[in-house]
DNA sequence: GGGTAACTTGACATCATGTCAAGTGATGCG
DNA sequence: CGCATCACTTGACATGATGTCAAGTTACCC
């Protein structure tokens, strides 16, 4: 709070005014990247898709890329959720928005009958949301040393093997 | 640090006679729990088979069985990470024992030729690796409520759809 | 009897978050 | 012009966790 306040050239307490708690900051800056970075339209191009497996790939390239943006305020609420139950919420919140996304990818699957089977949809979403969690980016990005285009071509071969059926 | 004090029934200060810091604290927790767990012996299965493709699954068994056991002192070495180097190295090294296992399970697959086709050795444990963490089991079992063995059945076949060449 | 090891007690430093009270300065309105 | 209001500042203070330090106490062994 103190950094965010000489950065923004207001005392410490002023910020308080603005917002009442850090993770009530961190919230609105997520707020605000999304509009500032029009995860709408990101996600538009994914719905578009008819075929189910491109869309599969589509959002895996929309979400995938975003998470870079939004990974330092991401780490920052994740770090604090052990202890802070507002911020925990906040962003569960928004990893949910996330799992809406998939979830509508792997009905598109379904629909077209190639979804994996012996996998329900709802197992399905659970698997493709954990596969495209912000941990699991950071650990390929950062912990392996993957290029952004290495993690959304892996991820996009990774999430087909794991969701569509093969001929 | 005062609640684990209460429970050993000393002082808080007397702690910090047997371990000088929190993190140190942890990290002899984990060697402890090594001991008395026998990793070594859980292990050893998944080193014996034969087949690349059973050794997999008796390392996804091995791994992901144990990690509900140390889940509650990774959390806390994870949690403390971002602000100690200390704690953020000892939980980095014993991560990267769980990597020599994954390399070592896909080097087994590259023997038999069934690793996939255009996914060398190293991205092949990368990947892996990603998806045998600590986070995803977390996700999996607690953010979505399945159960152990659904995890491990579920990671099992993920694994071998992720890595292994389909005939 | 004396020394040592393990532990206790109480006090204190640091650091981040958050709160509160008492100001200050510019702006706009009647 | 005068005055109220809003955004902000300053300084002080509470809390809670991690560590540190000095001065004991207790038990045990030689």
């Amino acid at each position: 709070m103190s950094d965010i306040a000489k950065a923004a050239k207001i005392s410490r307490q002023g910020l308080y005014l603005h917002f009442a708690t850090r993770a009530e900051l961190l919230v609105a800056l997520t707020r605000w990247m999304d509009e500032v970075n029009d995860v709408d339209r990101r996600l538009a191009a994914s719905r578009q898709a008819r075929d189910g497996e491109t869309r599969l790939a589509a959002f895996v390239e929309a979400w995938g890329n975003y998470i870079p943006m939004i990974h330092g305020v991401g780490r920052a609420l994740m770090a604090m959720s052990d202890s802070d139950a507002e911020a925990a919420a906040a962003w569960a919140e928004r990893m949910q928005a996330v799992r809406h996304g998939c979830a509508a990818a792997v009905a598109a699957l379904k629909d077209q009958g190639v979804l994996r089977d012996g996998l329900s949809e709802e197992r399905a979403t659970d698997l493709f949301w954990t596969l495209m969690s912000v941990r699991n980016w950071e650990q390929l990005r950062q912990g392996c040393g993957w290029t952004q285009a290495d993690y959304v071509v892996e991820m996009q071969r990774l999430a087909r093997a794991a969701l569509v059926e093969l001929p």
